[in-house]
Formats: C-alpha cells, sequence, structure tokens
DNA sequence: CTGAAAGCGCTTACAG
DNA sequence: CTGAAAGCGCTTACAG
C-alpha cells in the first residue's frame, strides 16, 4: 500500500515518458500513441494513481462544483430542491458544496464567501433579505453564475426558479371560499421588519393599492393571494384572522393557530403558507382537539409527506420541490457553459391537490 | 468592478512589498510590520482581494472541506444527520461536499473518488454494502480520516456513530408484549441477497444460534431485537408475521404491511423499523381504515416529525440523528487533527418516546 | 521583519 | 505524437 499519493511525475518515470505526455494520457486531453497510453495506464494502475483536482482546477479556472447556500437542509423543502440540484449535478460530474444560512443575512454572506474562496463554478442561493443583498450583486459583477430560488432579489437581475406563490394561495383560498367559507384565517410565516406593520399591509392591499409583489417574501405573496381570492369574491378581510407567526418555525405558528382557534370569532377554514406553518398549526390543532374538516376545513401549501396519510388527507398546494432545484441546477450549468441569454425566471407550476381536509360551510 | 481577479501578486504590487509579506499579511501567518500590513489590506481592500482556496490547499495539503455520501439526503433520517455534520462542520470553518449512494454501493464508490479527487481532508458515509467495501479500505490504507455512520463495515476498523438498533428495537417490541400483545408484526426493509432468507435467519435466531450482528445491516439488527424481545418473553416468533419490504421505500413497505393486515391470522400490534417503513406502513393502515390503536397498537422507529401530531401520536424509538451527525463530524475533525488513539464505536442513546399508538391487548 | 526563489500537481502553448 | 518549459496562485524554507 502506497501510503504516499502518486503524481503524475511518479507515474510519467515509472512509464518512462514525459510528465507531458502522462498527463495527456490520464487528464484524456490531447493525442498520444498507442503504446505510450498504455504504459502510462499501467504504472498509474500499479501507483495507485490518483488526480489531483485542485491542481488541476488551479490551471483550468473551473472546480466542476457547484456551492449551495439553503436555509436549512434539514427542513423538507429544502432537501427536495437540494435533491434536485443534486440529481442534475452528480449526472454531469458536479459536486456539490453545501451550506446553511438558518435565513440569517450574516451567515449567508459567510456561506457566499467560502464557496467563493473554494473557487465554485456557480452558485444557487435562497437568499434571506430580498432588498439588501451586496454580495450577491458583487458576484454578479465579478461574473460568477448565480441562480436563485424561491426568492428574488430587488435589483438582481440574474437566473432564478420559483413558484408562483400569489397564484396558487389564492387558488388555495378560493377553493374554500367556493366550498362556502365566510372566515378564512391564515397563518403565515411573515418576516420582515422594514415592510410596516401586516395591517397597515393588509389596508394597503385592500384598497386595491398596486403593491410591488416581484420582491416580496413568498410568505407575504401569499398572503396577498389571499387577499386577492377575498377581494375577487367579494369577501370582507378580517385583519383578526391573519396571524403572523414571526419566524419560521412550527413553534411559532404552533401559538399562533392555537390563539387563533381559541378566539371569539374563530375562522371556519384555514389556510397555512408553508410547510412547517403547516406543522405548528396541525400541531395546534391536534392538540385542541379540532376535527378536520368538521370543526375547521383546512388547506396548505407545500405537499409535505404527512399530509397525504394523516386521516382525513390535507388538501394542499403541491410544489414541485425536486423540480425547481432540477430546474436551477440545469441553468447555472448553462451559464457555467457560457450561455449569455438574458436572465430567466421559471415559475413552477403548484397544483392543488384535493383530499379530505374541506367541508362545505 | 474589476472583472478580472486580483492574486496576491497583484496585491503586493499595488503595496509596493514582495509577493511573500502580502501573503503573510493575507494569510494571516508569519509576522509582518504594522505600516506595510496597512498597506497591504488597504490594496487588497482596493482591488477587491479574494484568496484563492485551492492555491493555498494545494501547497497546504489541506481544504478544510469534508466530504459526505448520504443514502438520499431527502430523507428525513439523512437530512437530520447531515444538518448535524454541517452544525459541527460551519464552526470549524469546514465546507461540505455531500453526495447521494441511493444505497447502491456502485455510486458510493464513485462519490467516495469524486470526494478524494477533489482532496477532501476527511470523509463521512454511510457504507451501502456492510461487507464488501474495497474503496473504504483503500481510503483508511491511504491514511484518510473516515467515519462510518448508521452501519459497520466487516473487517474495517475505523471510527463511527450508530444507534443500539436491537437493544431499541428489542425496547420497542417489548413495550407492546408488556401490553399484553402476543401476535406482533414486524415490517422490515431486510434487503440482502447473500444472508439467505429470512427464514433461515429466524430459524436460526430463534433456537439461539449465536449470530454477527455487529455488521449487520440496521434493519436485520431491528428484527433481532425484534426476536430477542420474544424469546425473552417465551412467546414463539411466527414468520407469518414478519414482512420483508425489500427495498427501502415507502412503497414497498405499504403493499407489505397492506398484505399484512388482510392476512387471516393478522398481528394485534405492529413494529416498524424505520422512518421509510412506518410512513409505508401509515399509509396502508390509513387505507385500509384501521384504527390506532383500537384496531392495531403501533410502534415505529425513528421519531420522524408526523409521528407527534397525528392523533393519536405515534409511539417510537427516537434517534438523537442531529446528536449522530455532530457526533460524526467531531471525531472526523479530531483524526483530521491527528489525533490517534484507536477506532472508536460510539453507540447513541435511543429511547422510546411514548404517545397514544398501543393499546392493551 | 522581509524578499528572492522554489515548489504544490497539474495543463498549456510551443517547438520539434 | 512528444518533451522541455512556463505557469496557475499561493506558501514555505532560507537568507539577510
Amino acid at each position: 500500500m502506497s501510503k504516499t499519493k502518486a503524481t503524475i511525475a511518479d507515474v510519467a518515470r515509472a512509464a518512462g515518458v514525459s510528465t507531458a505526455t502522462a498527463g495527456r494520457v490520464l487528464g484524456g486531453y490531447g493525442y498520444t500513441s498507442d503504446d505510450k497510453k498504455d504504459n502510462v495506464l499501467k504504472a498509474a494502475q500499479a501507483l495507485g494513481y490518483r488526480p489531483n483536482a485542485l491542481a488541476r482546477s488551479l490551471i483550468t479556472g473551473k472546480t466542476r462544483t457547484l456551492g449551495v447556500v439553503a436555509g436549512d437542509i434539514q427542513n423538507p423543502f429544502y432537501a427536495s430542491v437540494l435533491r434536485g440540484i443534486s440529481n442534475v449535478a452528480e449526472a454531469n460530474g458536479f459536486g456539490l458544496l453545501i451550506t446553511n444560512s438558518d435565513e440569517l443575512q450574516s451567515r449567508e454572506v459567510h456561506s457566499v464567501e467560502l464557496l467563493a474562496q473554494k473557487q465554485v463554478d456557480g452558485l444557487i442561493v435562497t437568499p434571506s433579505d430580498t432588498r439588501r443583498a451586496k454580495h450577491l450583486h458583487n458576484l454578479r459583477n465579478m461574473g460568477v453564475p448565480l441562480v436563485l430560488i424561491d426568492r428574488a432579489v430587488a435589483g438582481l437581475m440574474v437566473d432564478r426558479v420559483a413558484t408562483d406563490n400569489i397564484a396558487a394561495a389564492e387558488q388555495a383560498v378560493h377553493h374554500l371560499i367556493a366550498a362556502g367559507h365566510k372566515r378564512i384565517g391564515i397563518v403565515a410565516e411573515l418576516v420582515d421588519e422594514e415592510r410596516g406593520s401586516v395591517d397597515s399591509f393588509l389596508a394597503r392591499a385592500a384598497s386595491g393599492e398596486p403593491i410591488e409583489t416581484e420582491t416580496l417574501y413568498p410568505s407575504w405573496q401569499r398572503l396577498v393571494g389571499y387577499i386577492r381570492a377575498h377581494r375577487i369574491a367579494g369577501i370582507p378581510i378580517d385583519p383578526q384572522l391573519t396571524r403572523r407567526a414571526g419566524s419560521y418555525s412550527a413553534q411559532a405558528a404552533e401559538v399562533v393557530t392555537a390563539s387563533l382557534l381559541a378566539s371569539e370569532k374563530r375562522p371556519t377554514a384555514l389556510f397555512t403558507t408553508d410547510g412547517t406553518m403547516s406543522e405548528g398549526a396541525m400541531r395546534a390543532i391536534t392538540h385542541l382537539q379540532f376535527s378536520i374538516p368538521s370543526d375547521l376545513s383546512l388547506v396548505c401549501f407545500d405537499d409535505v409527506d404527512w399530509m397525504s396519510f394523516l386521516r382525513p388527507g390535507i388538501t394542499t398546494i403541491s410544489q414541485p420541490r425536486l423540480a425547481m432545484g432540477e430546474a436551477a441546477a440545469r441553468m447555472l450549468l448553462e451559464r457555467i457553459r457560457g450561455e449569455t441569454y438574458p436572465p430567466r425566471t421559471v415559475l413552477m407550476p403548484a397544483e392543488l391537490v384535493e383530499r379530505g381536509s374541506v367541508a362545505a360551510a
């Protein structure tokens, strides 16, 4: 067992050729006569030669590695998206350098820096701040291929893939309205210190004031969909029914849902805006012993595993998470290959999966 | 915006010092006078200098990157373990190169080769074959730090972290027996072409024949625990109650569970051996409209999110998945630092979480 | 403390 | 087709 790694120079010496020739056969570039090729291959085999990708990358300027900044790889949404990314990366011989931001911009900045230093060929990020993102603008200006998932960043013209959150949420809420519900609660993350209170947002939206929705966080976009469905149906919005978890955790959603369901004028139906909020809401519903759909109708967002085998099944908006990851990776690889078309926004179709959690009001 | 990246040479030139000096301040090694340091830092700032980790790694022989070969990052078990690994990696300034094997040895071999070429400082793998693993032995012989998670490999003496599957499963089944159950079904993955049929395994185990359990796949170990609990209680094993999914998918588990529950002499209780099997079993149970725990008692393995908010809650064995990942990463970092104690096996405690899915028989 | 030089393990023109 | 030489962007002895 050769404890010390063999280099191209070692192989060349053993095969009696120059390092250039050894490099050509081992690296698969340039031409070599068959007999020399044989010698080199045999020597490499005998020495247990393994190419050092670092050295190659230093010269070629390519690492065949993609960097990913996810919110939390443990979350089912990210886990699926990552699997999608991984699928196309591996199929193309690319490695994946993965980090978590926990939706904190400081950690995201740090991650991006780490990945950039490691010279990834491109980056896929779920930006934690949709407005300020100097590090991402920098990347773009340096010519580093970049694809955004799930969220856009104001003024940052790069490829991105997301769900049409407004349309999907509108469809979900419309489904409840069509079943006769008029008091529909919504439990959403809605973190954002700057865009003002939820109440003022609701007031502006309800009054029909135009809102820049492109760079809104997904949970706010879904709230817009909720509002739209109401406006279209001519149902007034009751601010009491809008509950902001304020952080991306099931626990926060549980607290907020419990309070909503315990309130005087509680809703007859509930819309939760993502997998984590749905989990929290479900915990509260279970804990309070509400029966679905007799006590409360429910439509969720994002089709998490348990929704299909809970009894009754949970009606939800299904996002193609795996396909989103695959699409993002594919776009990134195109950019890495040098494609130059203008920035693309791919809105993936989300569909309403009807199960048993909605009853007529 | 400098489209072209600045190197240490550029910074040195701008600062009027040698590349050695520039390197010393930028790389944080060696001593430099304060004024030169200032000049270099300013020049670096002005040029937007970003160190090239590739070049540094080529020299130092360290990449500060860990490689991970997981079964499937989308699976909640792996997703949590990975998050644990990521936690300690990031805290120590290490990056994470992650791949999926889909429990296929061919893919695992390919992943390991890719990661090795990229010169990771160490590897964490969930081996897909617990007996033959030449590539892992090679790694060890080359001196590459390696930590195994969840499974051992025959004859491969390296650090590993796992759950005491036999003890945990025995506890789970004992819990059912203590509630008065005598006909307890088990739905397990049990893939393995070589160790013979499940029946012969059951026969050997039931007869008290000693079995090499160390390198058994987890699902087989959990079957051993199931058998042990029966032997201790003096309850005979009915092979009809042992169902092998044969592949690691919820769908396979669903089919097998449905058939078990539809059989003449169906069990009064069921033990499922991991999160995926549990999901499949749950789907079958829901589909057949069995009520838990009145029609069937259930104890699962691995505490997946839905188990706690399904009504009734599902009693299960909880594995500290996050902590397993953290422990593995910590051990790996120790090895990378050069620690040389003999290979350690860390068996993490798994505990029975009692909820509402078990009724007295 | 600082600089000139060598070198990490490869690939890339450039001659022959 | 093949080899000698230069070089990717750094770090590391080695003198001074």
